[in-house]
DNA sequence: TTAAGTATACTTGTATACAAGTATTATAAC
DNA sequence: GTTATAATACTTGTATACAAGTATACTTAA
């Protein structure tokens, strides 16, 4: 049988986390991997029974989907919208934005801390790739962009990308499992990308950091076909399980 | 005695909004007017007490604030954030960062229908100043930028949007009462900047653009002004109504 | 008077109940 | 067979109840 889970979402990652959140995290997923299909209707009733909880953290999560635009709210029912490849662009268009505009401000502050920390995280993604943690490596990944937007202190760029992370973190631990399994040699690439960045920041090169910036997201552009694989591998698993 | 009204958010825009849609709104008009001072602690059950609700609204009014950055919800307590010099500013920078990219997708469109749509909106604008219609100024204003957001299609940008209205349709509404009071001549300044933003787009002249779009958001700053005064004037009613 | 423990009055998160509204289906009339 | 109407099985939004946890205040012992 191929390798299915009960849960895609890490489980470690919700402890202290309440059941609405749970519920969200999973739906995410399960969105974002094509197991629920766009189009698809969502109930509350349904999806409280299915994770057997009630209708109050159903409907949180439910909210919280709908501001992460994944799931689109009506008057009756719960339309998925799920990922296109034109989302996927349309996320890393903000991404850019953001970073672009982060890094004009980071060029007018001391950022010692900043590549101290991020140095760290990439010696953290190192280990994960070592000991093949796709799950660590790339919670460590997504870190090391919300440690870079957290440090010139905008409570609104925050603001964006704490709507943007969650879809974000799912994405890329969906690619990530692929990849760790089908392109091992990838990792090297994106470290170096990665210890890149991190250069730019420390010198203040804004050439170096568009440069980075564009080879990050043009090698991610790349991980849209590993979700496509990512949901066909889950699909088929799926088609087992229900024979 | 002076002015004070029971609710500051325009009940007729409340029409078919639920219990939850109700208090955020009206929350978040008094967190942004100082009437609630940040660092207060806002307690569900006080809340619901007071807007004659059950806690399900308020949780759910409370979990919209704080996506909005103007309360921070807490183990115990939402604490108010508020809105002070630096939020604005922030604010404003995301808006000029969402404009200026949605206007270089804009030079590569056909812009007709937006054109005319804007041309509609300015002219309601002019209706709503000579009825000395505050609110429908606001909305309209509102709106026009959100129209041209949404023409280039961009469910990302739009996200962002709409995660930054409340805020800001708050911010306008407040400052444009004081100032149809206290600034009327203000508006035909306001009316000729966005006379020479839809020519920028007509035209599809970026230098225009950039112009009148930092016209619009120095003028705005000078709306920041115009919320101390509406702060200090709501403070006031209160006092009053207190004795 | 101070320190530690205990009671109490809050808090949140979840479950459940119910009213009001909306699609869908079945039934009746033509 | 088609259309209009009524019954039904859903839906959402709100209220309420309760369990579990947390801060505050109050006791009690030193």
């Amino acid at each position: 049988m191929a390798e299915t889970r009960e849960f895609l979402y890490p489980s470690k990652w919700l402890t202290r986390a309440s059941a609405g959140d749970r519920v969200a995290c999973e739906l995410r997923m399960r969105i974002i991997a094509g197991i629920i299909e766009s189009g698809t209707i969502l109930s509350e009733n349904k999806i409280a029974a299915d994770f057997s909880v009630s209708r109050s953290p159903v409907r949180e999560a439910l909210k919280i989907l709908a501001s992460e635009n994944i799931i689109r709210l009506e008057r009756m029912g719960a339309v998925v919208i799920g990922l296109t490849e034109k989302e996927i662009e349309e996320i890393y268009d903000v991404r850019l934005l953001i970073e672009s505009f982060v890094f004009e401000r980071l060029v007018r502050i001391d950022t010692h801390d900043l590549v101290m920390e991020l140095s760290k995280i990439l010696e953290m993604m190192k280990v994960a790739i070592r000991y093949g943690d796709a799950d660590e490596f790339s919670y460590q990944d997504v870190l090391f962009h919300e440690t870079i937007i957290r440090a010139i202190n905008h409570s609104y760029m925050l603001m964006i990308w704490n709507n943007l992370k969650p879809v974000m973190e799912s994405f890329i631990l969906l690619s990530m499992r692929i990849r760790f399994k089908e392109k091992y040699d990838d990792f090297t690439r994106i470290l170096e990308n990665h210890q890149l960045y991190i250069e730019a920041i420390k010198t203040k090169d804004r050439a170096l950091m568009i440069k980075s910036l564009h080879q990050n997201f043009d090698d991610v552009q790349g991980k849209v076909e590993y979700l496509w694989m990512s949901q066909q591998l889950l699909a088929k698993g799926v088609e087992q399980e229900n024979d």
